[in-house]
DNA sequence: TTAGGTGCAAAACCTTTGCCATCCC
DNA sequence: GGGATGGCAAAGGTTTTGCACCTAA
């Protein structure tokens, strides 16, 4: 199966490499609706998945009814507001020696690891003031 | 609000206390109707999430379609396998000094942060050779 | 030409919720 | 008694899928 280049799977690439918010499938679908208006929400889905598998795009575990994707498919760590929900990448070294240690202790073969702190941004830190 | 002591709720909590697989709420449900077979799925639902805010078990956040759920609610981390879905408790000590740096260098509080490695138990492992 | 892609709508799924009966404190 | 819970079923919201029609290569 050779990936095809379409207006619908370039525009969605676009959308999510022009924001670093991390966006859920309806915020994306009505972005690239700004620009293919009669796209369908069942196209977005496809090709999500398409560039999840093909690791053009990250899809950020989070608990909670929807999924969150991020443009950038470097490994990289996040932070969560536990209040506003927003989601930040975070600027710190991926651990590759804590894969190693834990992978032999353990026998598991490991590829990598998501990590994602909790807490309160800088605004709603202030808004709880 | 005081929490009541009930067969389903006292039930529900013995089923994940007697596991260490990290099950899903279908999972649960089929286990507890075994002691209550004519328990509602919705009492599943409600319970558990009583119980994960009063922090007496933890919510997973995984992709994927379904929560799972750990008896154990002290922080600590996590592994899955990409083949068989299973997940694993890591015994490895949980890196407080990481979220300092880290709230330090962005500014936000951080209450903690999730970890979990991703990629192929012992069993699969073997099953791919 | 033709396999992959799209639109549309229905289906599938997990989770939540309203209502009323029931039970615990 | 009275508020917290449970059972049941319907609703809600996200994601997937079947199908017929396109379209990029």
């Amino acid at each position: 199966m050779h990936a095809r280049r379409t207006k619908q799977r370039e525009t969605i690439i676009k959308v999510l490499r022009s924001t670093t918010c991390h966006p859920t499938v309806d915020w994306i679908y009505n972005e690239v609706r700004k620009e293919i208006p009669n796209i369908s929400l069942g196209t977005v889905y496809r090709n999500l998945k398409l560039l999840r598998e093909s690791r053009e795009i990250l899809e950020i575990d989070l608990s909670g009814t929807f999924s969150r994707f991020d443009g950038n498919s470097d490994n990289h760590y996040h932070f969560r507001c536990d209040k506003c929900g927003r989601v930040f990448d975070i600027d710190e070294p991926v651990n590759k020696e804590l894969d190693e240690r834990v992978a032999r202790k353990t026998g598991f073969e490991i590829s990598h690891h998501r990590l994602e702190f909790r807490g309160l941004c800088q605004e709603c830190q202030k808004a709880a003031e």
